[in-house]
DNA sequence: CAAATCATGTAATGTGTTACATGATTCG
DNA sequence: CGAATCATGTAACACATTACATGATTTG
């Protein structure tokens, strides 16, 4: 699945530009695009040139120019005959893991302060992510369903985060504890 | 991060050679990489033109001739060294999450019936990996914490997969609900 | 006036997948 | 004897990131 239909999800919600677009993606971590412009522009040249989105040049007197890509009628038309295509399934990258599978060159509290450390780091970025929804993030636009589904997709990342840091927790205590039992 | 420290880390366990590595991929879903030739046979050409994993050729009387490659003294430095640095967030990647974002093109009943499809493959990628689990997969070398932090790091996906389905299930309850109050 | 923000784009590189290509052996 | 497995490798393409490049405007 590339970029592409997620642009088109954006432009459901009202025309933007590029830099919209990328504004938007840094926002949604649930979309998990690092919202760089090689991809994004590159996608509306493309979107463009398939008539799924439309292009209007806005030169406003004051500020820099931009490019206004709005959805066209073939535009919601291909997003949602993919909408009605089977889903893919998650993927989860976890680095940590990779890691883990070579703990045996680390000793006992090597492997605990590692632990350590990702527990960590994964609570900072929690408090961003909650920060970021506290202020409200990502558009609201669309029916009372489509708000609440928004709602939904922001709160994911965060809730996924919560059960890694609950599990990095309950890990470290079981080798805590198998620490005491090889001690004794 | 790329695929070398975790070809690093099998190599730990034993040395094998880049069809048994492909496997071992295949089997660790944890690990996330598909198991393609491409990049295992690549990097297996680095790691031993960098001193990091050393190379026999393995022709045996019967059967085809295969390079079997072990991790070297500074592959193991290496890859501790690595082990020690800052450990990388989770990324999950949620393709659902991106069509429930254009979710206003779709009828409820529609909507429902796209959920419904993601929790079906859901269970059956469950099923699969529990089926898997059940035979035993995964290296199972080194000292006995090294054993059951294989065994934590092969649970993970499982238990992510289990907390999606639930999630969806939640959603769908809430989307049901929510169906009848604006009917009312 | 310096830094941040708005705005568009390109280049280079890294990472990952599917498919192709070849050939021997083993097993039903 | 045909299919699966063992075993190595290449080609083409898809997807994603960082960094580079430019220039106007706004704000402290």
């Amino acid at each position: 699945m590339s970029i592409e239909f997620a642009i088109l999800g954006f432009l459901t919600g009202g025309a933007t530009s590029g830099y919209g677009l990328k504004k938007a993606f840094l926002d949604a971590e649930a979309l998990h695009w690092s919202g760089n412009n090689n991809q994004i522009y590159k996608a509306l040249v493309q979107l463009h040139h398939d008539g799924l989105a439309s292009l209007a040049v806005r030169q406003p007197t004051d500020g820099p120019a931009s490019k206004v890509y709005a959805i066209t009628r073939k535009g919601r038309a291909a997003l949602r005959d993919w909408l009605l295509t089977d889903p893919e399934l998650p993927e989860f990258r976890m680095g940590i893991l990779v890691r883990l599978m070579s703990a045996d060159l680390l000793e006992p509290d090597e492997l605990d302060g590692l632990l350590a450390r990702y527990a960590e780091e994964l609570r900072l970025k929690i408090l961003g992510l909650e920060e970021l929804q506290r202020r409200g993030r990502g558009p609201s636009f669309g029916a009372t369903r489509q708000v609440f589904l928004w709602q939904a997709i922001n709160r994911r990342p965060i809730a996924l985060l919560r059960a890694e840091a609950e599990w990095v927790a309950s890990l470290r205590r079981a080798l805590g504890k198998q620490a005491k039992q090889e001690s004794r």
